[in-house]
DNA sequence: GAGACTCAAGTAATGGATTTCTTAACACTG
DNA sequence: CAGTGTTAAGAAATCCATTACTTGAGTCTC
C-alpha cells in the first residue's frame, strides 16, 4: 500500500507538495503537480484517512445514532440524512443504539474517539444522555424525532401533539366512544407529545381520558400486541384506538386478528407513521404521516450549516404532519369505497 | 483532551506503560498500574482510537455494504449482524449502497482507508464489484444473501432456488394454470436463482413458462408496481403471481388494489421475504419466509472465524427458507379459515 | 563477588498524513 | 548592485498511540 512518501519519491518531490497536490492548494508548479498526479495513479495511492483524520483533528465522517434500526421510520430517515451527506462528500457511521441508553452512550463515545464531525442523535430518553463530553469537543449535534430537554440543540421534529391531535379528532368526529390509546414510552419525546396531542384532542370535544383505556407501549411490535391485548381484556373495550408508533400498530392489529375483532366496525383504528404496506392491510389503515425523507434531509441541512461555520443559537425546525384518512377508522364509510381510497400520495 | 503523554505524567511513568496498562499487559507493576488508573480516571482519558488504528493497522469495526436500507430484509439482518459483532467488540459502519455499483465501489474504498478489519457485503451485482484491492489487503470478506461469481468467498444465503420453486409449485397445486413472474435483477444472484427455481417448479409438473407472463423488476417498491401494472395489461392476464422480493410485492398489491382485481380469487399471490405485517395484509399474503436473522448472525460467526486466524477454504452456508401458506394464494379456502391462519413463527 | 540472566520500565522509532517554519530562487526597486 | 519582497518548495514538527529495542536493577550461580 503506498504511502505519500513513495508518491513523493516517485515524483521527485517532498511530501509538502504531495499533500498540497492532493489537497487542491492552487500554489503548485503544474509541472510538478503533473507529475504528482502521475506518480499517485501508477502507485494507485490513496491517502490514509486515517493519518489525515489524525492530523487535522477531524474525519468526513456523521455518527447517526438512531433508536430502532428495524423501524422503517428510521430507515428512511437515514436514507434522507444520507443522501445530502454524500452530497457534500460526508459518509455516514450508523449507530443502533437499540432503545438502550447505555448502548447509546458508547456508540456517542465511540464518535468522540473517531472524531467524526458531525452526530445526529434520535435519543433513547429525553432527559438522559449526557451529551456533555461531545459539546464540550464542538461537535455539532443536531437531534432528530425527538428530543433532548436539558439541552438546547439543533432539532427536527413534526408537531407530535398535533398529529396526536388530528387522529384524536378525527376518531371523534366518526362517531367512536371509547377512544384508547397505546402510547410510547414516556422517556421520549415523542411519548410524551403523542399523549399530550391524545389529551388535547379528547379536550377539545370536551371529554376526559378515561384511564382505564390508557397504554404505554415500547415501540415494537410486541409491545403493540401485548398492550391491545391488555386493552381487549377489559370489561368494557375501547371502541376505538390510537397507536402511537407503526410497530405497535402491527403488533396491535395483529392482536385484534387474532382476537377476531373486526376493524373498523368492533374498533377503529389510526396508527402513527404512515408506511408503503399501510393502504394495503385489512383493512386499509388511517396514518398519521410523516414527511420521513424531508426529517432526514432537513437534519442534514441543520448539521451542514453548523459545518460550515454557523454560530448562531439553535433552531428548530418542526415539519407538518398529515393524516391519512383510510378503512380502518371510517366504520360508516361505503364498503365499496373502503378499499379505493387512501393512495400512498 | 488527554492524551497518553498527559496520563503518563500525571501518573510520574513513560508513555509505554501507560499503554501496557490500557491494553492489560500482565506484567506491570500493580502499583504502576493503580496509579495509570488513577490517572486515567481523573483526566477523563480516552485513547485515540485513530492513532491506534494508525499504528496498529487495524480498527475493530466492520463495514457492511448492502444495496438498499429501505428494505426491512436487509436492516433485520444487520441486527442479526451486529447483535454478533457488538459481542466481540466490534462496532459496524453501515454502509447503503443503493443497488449502485459506483456507490459500493466507493464505500469499499472507504472501507480500505478506513482499515475495517472485516467486511459484510450483499454485492449490487453478481459479476461487478472489483474486490481485488480488497483481497490484496487480506481485508475477510462474507458476502450474505447475494454472492459474487468471479470470487470465492465465504458467504451465507438462503437456497433462493429451492424458495421459488416451492411458491411455484404450491400455487400450481392450489389449481393456479397461468403463474407469471415478478423477477429480481438477473444482475444479481438472488434474481436469477429465484427466476431459476421458477422454471424448475414449473417444470417438475410438466410446464413450461410462458414468456409472455414473465417480467424483471428492480427489487423496489416501484419496480413491482410497474411490472404488475404491465401483466394486468395482457389480453390474458396470469391467474397467479409469483413475486421475487418483499418491496416489489408491496408495489404489485398496490397495481392489484388499485385495479380492483381480487386477491386470490382473480389472481393468487405469493411474495418472497415474510414480514411482519404479511399475514395483516388483505389478503394476508403467502410467502416465502428466510431466517433473517440467523442469516445475519451466521455471516458475523464466518467473519468472526477468520479475523480468528482460520484460513481455510472458502464456506458456504445455505439456510432453508420456508413457505408460510396463507389467504393470498388459497382461493379455495374456507373464508373463515382465511383470516385465522399464518401466525408469524 | 563477578559474570550471566531476568525482567520491568523507559527511550525512541514508527504509522501516514498535514502544516508551520525555513530556505532559496527570483524579481523588483532605488 | 545591495536590499527587500514574493513565493514556491522543502525540512521538520506534529497528531497519538504501539512496540522493538535499550537500560538498569535485582537475582542467581559458581
Amino acid at each position: 500500500m503506498a504511502t505519500i512518501i513513495d508518491v513523493a519519491d516517485a515524483a521527485g518531490v517532498s511530501t509538502a507538495t504531495v499533500s498540497r497536490v492532493v489537497n487542491k492548494n492552487p500554489k503548485v508548479d503544474p509541472e510538478l503537480a503533473a507529475r504528482v498526479h502521475k506518480a499517485i495513479s501508477e502507485l494507485d495511492y490513496h491517502p490514509s484517512r486515517l493519518a489525515r483524520s489524525l492530523r487535522t483533528r477531524q474525519s468526513k465522517v456523521w455518527a447517526v445514532v438512531i433508536s430502532d434500526i428495524r423501524n422503517p421510520f428510521f430507515t428512511e430517515m437515514v436514507r434522507g440524512i444520507e443522501d445530502a451527506a454524500y452530497a457534500s462528500g460526508y459518509s455516514i457511521v450508523l449507530c443502533n443504539a437499540d432503545e438502550d441508553e447505555v448502548k447509546e452512550a458508547s456508540y456517542l463515545q465511540f464518535a468522540i474517539a473517531e472524531h467524526v464531525s458531525g452526530i445526529v442523535l434520535a435519543p433513547a430518553q429525553h432527559g438522559g444522555s449526557t451529551m456533555d463530553s461531545v459539546l464540550e469537543r464542538g461537535i455539532p449535534v443536531v437531534t432528530v424525532d425527538r428530543r433532548l430537554d436539558n439541552y438546547e440543540l439543533d432539532r427536527v421534529e413534526v408537531d407530535n401533539r398535533a398529529g396526536a391531535e388530528q387522529a384524536v379528532v378525527h376518531l371523534i368526529e366518526r362517531g367512536y366512544e371509547r377512544i384508547g390509546l397505546i402510547g410510547g414510552p414516556q422517556l421520549t419525546t415523542t411519548g410524551i407529545d403523542r399523549l399530550a396531542g391524545y389529551h388535547r384532542g379528547l379536550e377539545r370535544y370536551g371529554r376526559q381520558a378515561d384511564p382505564r383505556l390508557l397504554r404505554t407501549g415500547d415501540f415494537r411490535e410486541a409491545g403493540g400486541y401485548q398492550q391491545m391485548q391488555s386493552l381487549l381484556a377489559l370489561r368494557t373495550r375501547p371502541d376505538a384506538v390510537f397507536v402511537a408508533n407503526n410497530l405497535m400498530t402491527v403488533g396491535a392489529l395483529r392482536a385484534l386478528r387474532e382476537a377476531g375483532v373486526s376493524v373498523p366496525e368492533e374498533i377503529g383504528m389510526v396508527g402513527f407513521d404512515d408506511m408503503p404496506w399501510a393502504p394495503l392491510l385489512h383493512p386499509p389503515l388511517t396514518t398519521v404521516a410523516q414527511p420521513i425523507y424531508d426529517i432526514g434531509s432537513e437534519t442534514a441541512r441543520l448539521l451542514l450549516s453548523r459545518l460550515d461555520g454557523y454560530r448562531g443559537s439553535p433552531r428548530q425546525v418542526i415539519l407538518a404532519p398529515s393524516l391519512k384518512v383510510r378503512a380502518s377508522s371510517t366504520p360508516n364509510a361505503i364498503p365499496s369505497l373502503r378499499y379505493s381510497s387512501g393512495g400512498r400520495g
